[in-house]
DNA sequence: TCAAAAGTGTTTGAATTACACCCATGA
DNA sequence: TCATGGGTGTAATTCAAACACTTTTGA
């Protein structure tokens, strides 16, 4: 039994930020060299207890190899079809995560070969910024591709490409219901930094003015910004508003802050 | 590792169906005596190969125990929290299972003390029509009780009620954006039993102009009713038309068949 | 003074809801 | 003939989408 998980993180150094995938280069057989999804065994039975919580795997396995600090962690699904590991059989519960991606950080891990953030490349071809790319989207029977600085492209190891596929899916999913994406910004946050999240997320834009009509419901102003060493007016900063929140789900409201 | 499944059917006989889901009765310890989810362990490794699939087991332990029909199973979540098990560490993973129920079957198993099919009763109060009935809705923290026809209570096995009450959810969702009511249906059935069968699985009313409207586009008419020892006219028989609606679907259809 | 950025409102159209009537038939 | 069930259409409203202008400020 193990967990693996899908590190979702965003990129915010500058004005647009992209969503990036947390993928870790395997050390040992099987698929030594090659990237996969960070994870790895449960402990079933420590001392006499029953061990820990699949959660507790996930943090666990994600602080030996990679050091990230997980701001949200669901359940994703289980995969266990046999034969997806050469070893035996093995049941992989996977979940996916959200995590503050800090300015330019490399994540250095202990316990795997290589970290690194990926892009993600859609059907059109758009490449990012960062060093490494993932191809995704296409059609489903596509193996999801990775591409190192190098020029050297391979697949993720094991069945991660299904499971990367599941949870971008998902994340794009979930976003139109639920106000995850504050999982992944800062406690403060401009309107324009907001919107450039979902876009992130959504990959595709979204009109300005119906987004803002939709989120302001649930921010609450607490200050301007200063670092002005752009044109324009200084923005507004923001802050969520899970109060309000809370209390418009409750009479069946449904977060939606953008165009379908 | 072992697999519970949530069965659900609909009681056709007479003009109001209602959703039930079916349990059975443990024969053994740990919770002997008490109503739980129709589950057992997974076949990890028959001889050399990696064993059989999750949902080859859930297929079979249903037949084991209940010897029912599945039209559709889905993997719901997996269930992992350390001591939900007495035995030691049991990780389950959950499956949701439609099944066409028939007139008056009581399924009877081969592997369980006993099965039966158990009415939902909504924090309504209102009561089935079934021997056997669910408490389920309330507030999450509610035990999911069930009652027998002797009218003693008690609670389900293991964490059982958090899984039942997890897939009503998650089938109400679904029922949402998915034609699954069809895999309960007959194969031809009238626009007034369509209707019935939603407002089953919803557990409340639908304005039956509206629902015909949207539905009619997905339907084909294949004969008009004949046994016909009630008033009115004769009622129209359908079949669903799988063609036009993946048709749909692949233009960004949404099929949301009644009011939210 | 110009270009870039922040911010706001309105108009239009589509979709959804609510709602009431007619017809057929068996008792 | 009446009560029950099957079937349809329309008006009102709500919601979402598209879209353009004003203001601010740094260079």
């Amino acid at each position: 039994l193990t967990v693996d998980c899908v590190v979702f993180g965003i990129n915010q150094r500058d004005s647009k930020p992209e969503l990036q995938v947390l993928l870790v280069r395997r050390a040992d057989d099987p698929f030594k060299g090659r990237w996969a999804l960070p994870g790895g065994f449960v402990h079933v039975s420590d001392n006499g207890d029953q061990g820990e919580s699949l959660e507790a795997a996930a943090q666990r396995e994600l602080q030996e190899e990679t050091a990230v600090e997980i701001e949200y962690l669901e359940q994703l699904y289980t995969f266990a079809t046999p034969g997806r590991d050469p070893r035996g059989r093995v049941v992989s519960v996977a979940y996916y995560a959200l995590v503050r991606t800090k300015d330019h950080t490399a994540t250095a891990g202990s316990d795997a070969a290589d970290v690194g953030w990926f892009n993600f490349i859609g059907s059109e071809g758009v490449r990012g910024r960062s060093s490494h790319e993932v191809f995704v989207h296409g059609d489903g029977n596509d193996p999801t591709l990775i591409g190192d600085p190098t020029g050297s492209w391979g697949t993720l190891a094991f069945d991660h490409a299904d499971i990367l596929r599941t949870a971008l899916t998902r994340l794009q999913a979930k976003i139109r219901y639920t106000p995850i994406a504050f999982k992944l910004l800062p406690p403060k946050f401009t309107l324009v930094q907001l919107q450039r999240f979902y876009e992130a997320i959504l990959m595709r834009e979204i009109d300005r003015r119906n987004f803002y009509k939709r989120v302001k419901g649930f921010l609450v102003q607490c200050g301007v910004e200063t670092n002005n060493s752009k044109p324009g007016p200084a923005a507004a900063i923001y802050r969520f508003d899970k109060r309000r929140y809370d209390a418009a789900i409750k009479r069946d409201f449904i977060f939606e802050p953008f165009e379908i």
